[in-house]
DNA sequence: GGAGTTACGCTACGACTCGTAGCGAAAGAG
DNA sequence: CTCTTTCGCTACGAGTCGTAGCGTAACTCC
């Protein structure tokens, strides 16, 4: 958040109905209007509140449509389901389905472009986003590795062999990025059965990269 | 582009020197000030044209950016390095220094955000620059299988067995899906061991879909 | 070479958004 | 009650948008 722990103790303290108000505000404009068409103006009249109110909490558009976005990825979860390709394909759906919200689809792309410019933001997006994402793939591939489906961590085996961090890393990319790129750039559906085909190649892969 | 093939006999033509210009100039300007800060009236004064030119060849931003960073998908090639492991890596890099470009990272993230309410745009995205990153797909799916590493087209064998049709689409976005969100959400470079482990994961997992 | 057609550069315009400043009133802490 | 901070409101200069009008340049057809 954009005023994280610091407390001031003295005078009136911001309004938390305002803050929901305009990070509502942003999402339902986002789904009207798309990351070009949203104004400050316009979000700060749907939330009934001043402009100048906006301005105080957050710096300007990309850092409110970061925070109004960010809340939706806490949703995400991760099921224990008995095995790992049940697990991923469940996540997979989950992530798929948050992805066909408006509001997420042009503010998640907006956002990181405008994060190749701003290294301010793409911190804030690693924090209020990303990590949070990540999360769910060290976990499952811990309950993996407890069910005896993967390996427990430890030196790399074959010539092809990787380290834990460097698993980690591409699972989260493969994963995410698949997943985005199907939805937002070629245009077609995450449904069961391609989440079950795509987790049933992650899968396979993964024996080889050991 | 924007009028194909129709050609108009008469009258003053429009002059290719100020396509080129007027592209290139976008194309600084993306670098410089990135998707947010960029501007028609700039670009203009940037290509040594009058803004009105830009508007009679371009609806707006969107239409621009999509054609100034098109040409450069257009140096995607597949090269025969004698391996479907090696042909792999290699367009792996390629793409991921196409992605180093200032001017491709915050153009593609932008467009594909505002595609999500711009049913032309998408299309027009689509034919300029994702069929023909799929074609790489295509024929390098080919030549592994004249090479034998791969199995001929025909119906699939196992249970989770998948048709061609879903396996191109399936690899393409696993691929460019994988490199774009290292490189621009990660954060992480794609550098030839990252090429080589994730390669090693995608033939590992098409195995597994047959 | 003249007539017709289209693109060009230039200027100007109203509408809109931006981000900030100043004001008086409201809401809490001590 | 006083102090402090936020609130809504208004107003502002700066900048961008996309369009219109004008005279000129370039090319084709007769």
């Amino acid at each position: 958040m954009h005023n994280g722990t610091s407390a001031k103790k003295t005078g009136r303290p911001r309004s938390a109905d305002a803050d929901h108000a305009i990070l509502e505000a942003t999402r339902a404009a986002l789904v009207e209007l798309g990351w070009g068409g949203l104004t400050m103006g316009d979000v700060a009249t749907r939330a009934g509140v001043a402009k100048t109110t906006l301005y105080r909490r957050w710096a300007g558009k990309n850092e409110l449509v970061v925070d109004a976005v960010a809340v939706l990825f806490d949703e995400l979860e991760l099921p224990d389901r008995g095995s790992l390709q049940a697990d991923i394909e469940d996540v997979v759906l989950q992530f798929a389905a948050l992805l066909a919200l408006p509001e997420a689809r042009t503010a998640l792309m907006a956002v990181v472009a405008e994060s190749t410019h701003d290294e301010a933001l793409r911190r804030r997006i690693r924090e209020a986003i990303v990590d949070r994402q990540k999360c769910l793939v060290v976990l499952g591939r811990r309950r993996a590795q407890e069910r005896g489906e993967l390996p427990p961590d430890g030196p790399p085996l074959g010539p092809h062999g990787t380290d834990t961090a460097t698993q980690i890393d591409l699972i989260f990319d493969v994963i995410a990025g698949a997943v985005v790129h199907r939805t937002l750039v070629s245009g077609e559906p995450v449904d069961a059965a391609w989440a079950r085909t795509f987790t049933t190649l992650l899968l396979g892969g993964l024996a080889a990269i050991r």
